[in-house]
DNA sequence: ATATTATTGGCATAATCTGCCAACAGGATT
DNA sequence: AATCCTGTTGGCAGATTATGCCAATAATAT
C-alpha cells in the first residue's frame, strides 16, 4: 500500500466502474501497471468486491431501523445459533458486536411497517437466548458515504 | 421496475463489475436490452452509483464506532450547522436522523484510539448545540451485506 | 383483426481489457 | 563509481466488451 494504491482505493470507492484507463490517468500511471495494482489489491483482500448502490425507497425498502440486542445466554452454542440466523436473514444488512449496553447492533430494512412487524415476530424474537431488544427507526438520512478516508501517506 | 429490473439490481449489488454480457446472461436477456435497462435504472436514480468495497483494517481503519447524539438546540440554524459539519467530516461515514433517545446516529471510523480521541475533541465535541453523546465501539463484525433483498415480484 | 407502442435481438464499430516483453528505477554489493 | 539484481513501468497486439442503430417481435389498446 503506497501512495498510488491509496489513490486507486479511493478512486474505486468513489466510482467502482471506472475504466482501467480512466483510473490509470487519475492516479498517474499507464494502464498496464494500474491494472496490475488493482488485481493485487483484489488478491490481497484490500478490495473485497464491487457493488451497485441503490435507492432503498425506489427498491421498495423505505424503512431502516437499528436494533440493539442483548443476549441472556452467552454460551458458544447460543451465540452461534444467533449469528447463523442473522446471516441467513436478508433483511438484516449489518450486524456488529458492540461494547456498551448491547451485545449486537443490527441494521435492518423493511418494505413496510407490516413487513417489519412480521420480521420481528417471526425471525428476530425467535432468535435463541435474547434478553432485550431496543429499536430506533431512521426517519432521515443526513449522510451515507462509501469512501474510507484512506490516507495518501504511509506504507502499511 | 419489473422482474428483470429486480434481477439486474440484485446482480449488480452482488457484483458491481459484472460485464454487461454476463449480466445479460444472468437475467435472461441479450446484451443490448440489458444495457439499456441498466442505463435507465441509473438515469432513474434506482442505481445511484458503484463502489469498491474495501477491507477497513487493511486500509488502516481498524476502529468503528457508533455515536448517538442528542442536540440541545433544534433551531434550523443549529441543525444546519451540525449537519454541514457532519458532511465535511470524512471519518463520519453515515449519519441518520433517529427516533428514540437520540437525534442522530453516526458511524465513525478511525485509524487508532489516538486518532479517535483527536476526532472527538476537535470535531465532534465542537459541533454546535450538542446535549449528549453516547458512544459504542464495534469490536467485531458478524455481517455486512450490501444487497437489498429486492423482491423479484411486483411493479413499483 | 388492426394499429400503435414499447421492447427485444443482432450487427458493426469503437472502446477497453489483458498478457507479454523490453526498458527503466532503486538498492545493495563489490 | 560501476555492476548486478529486484521490482515496477510502458507499449503493443489480440481478445473481449460496450454501444448505437435498425429491423423484428411482443404487448396493448382500438
Amino acid at each position: 500500500m503506497d501512495r498510488i494504491d491509496a489513490k486507486i482505493v479511493r478512486a474505486l470507492q468513489e466510482d467502482g466502474r471506472l475504466t482501467n484507463q480512466d483510473l490509470a490517468e487519475k492516479v498517474g500511471l499507464s494502464p498496464s501497471p494500474c491494472l496490475r495494482r488493482v488485481r493485487n489489491l483484489e488478491a490481497d483482500g484490500v478490495i473485497q468486491g464491487y457493488s451497485a448502490l441503490v435507492d432503498q425507497k425506489a427498491c421498495g425498502y423505505p424503512i431502516t431501523c437499528f436494533m440493539r440486542i442483548r443476549l441472556s445466554v452467552h454460551s458458544e452454542e447460543a451465540v452461534q445459533r444467533f449469528e447463523a440466523k442473522i446471516m441467513e436473514t436478508e433483511a438484516v444488512l449489518d450486524c456488529y458486536l458492540m461494547t456498551g449496553g448491547a451485545d449486537y447492533q443490527l441494521r435492518i430494512v423493511a418494505e413496510s411497517l407490516d413487513a417489519y412487524e412480521q420480521l420481528v415476530r417471526h425471525t428476530i424474537q425467535r432468535l435463541p437466548g435474547i434478553a432485550s431488544i431496543e429499536t430506533s427507526f431512521a426517519y432521515g438520512v443526513v449522510k451515507k458515504s462509501r469512501v474510507l478516508p484512506v490516507k495518501l501517506e504511509g506504507a502499511l
